[in-house]
DNA sequence: TCGCAATATCGCTTAATAGCAATTCTTTGA
DNA sequence: TCAAAGAATTGCTATTAAGCGATATTGCGA
């Protein structure tokens, strides 16, 4: 634990990060996270073509953080592993922090 | 708190995720986890081309993750946000968790 | 002020990939 | 067995960015 890693893990550590990159990809996500959706019921709920969401989904499934399950004529996606929402927790925290960094620096200050 | 974002805050969650979706930045927050280090060292360190290291740390820099500062010629960089560690521990653990998931599809079984 | 060392920037090429329209594949119900 | 619905794939365009060599900038010492 805490080591260093070797060029290769941090491509894969980079991969997973890329993975979360696209804001679409993480709408996605969002919208799993209340639950299973089919394909078509991301695309109306997102409002993006359903060849991309497909695709979309494609990419979170390869890397993982969804799963897929045939139902009749449709798909129904869910997170696989809810350590994603984790990870967004922190980076959320992050850009809340630096706003409010930013804030301060332009409150007025007593000399 | 676990509030639905909407499609902006997404590409700004998406943008963070963006900066870590580098093996090269990766390896130079791994190396400035060991305490502060100029971009010359740096070069060295990560057996990397000047321009290269400067531009990657431009993008950490304007991203809040490193900080900067003068020392005469050089400039030093350093680790701003801790948290990206933990971001990093928790892909980790992930990549650690399919590989093991991975090996075991690979186990031989009792029938 | 000049020259050097350290860093930043520029212009470029190359490689990925998001999104789209069109098409194909898959499953079910008639 | 066929038609239609749902999902995946394909071929494409446009955008973005990593890495490179060359050049510009910055700060220091002589």
């Amino acid at each position: 634990m805490g080591r260093t890693l070797a060029r290769d893990q941090l491509e894969a550590v980079a991969g997973q990060f890329g993975v979360l990159a696209e804001p679409t990809r993480l709408a996605i996500l969002q919208s799993l996270r209340e639950g299973g959706r089919s394909v078509g019921e991301l695309v109306v709920e997102l409002e993006a073509k359903q060849a991309n969401i497909s695709k979309q989904l494609g990419v979170l499934f390869s890397a993982g953080l969804v799963g897929r399950e045939r139902h009749g004529n449709e798909v129904h996606y869910s997170i696989r592993d809810p350590m994603i929402f984790e990870l967004c927790e922190l980076v959320c925290g992050k850009i809340r922090r630096d706003a409010e960094r930013q804030a301060e620096a332009f409150r007025p200050r007593r000399r």
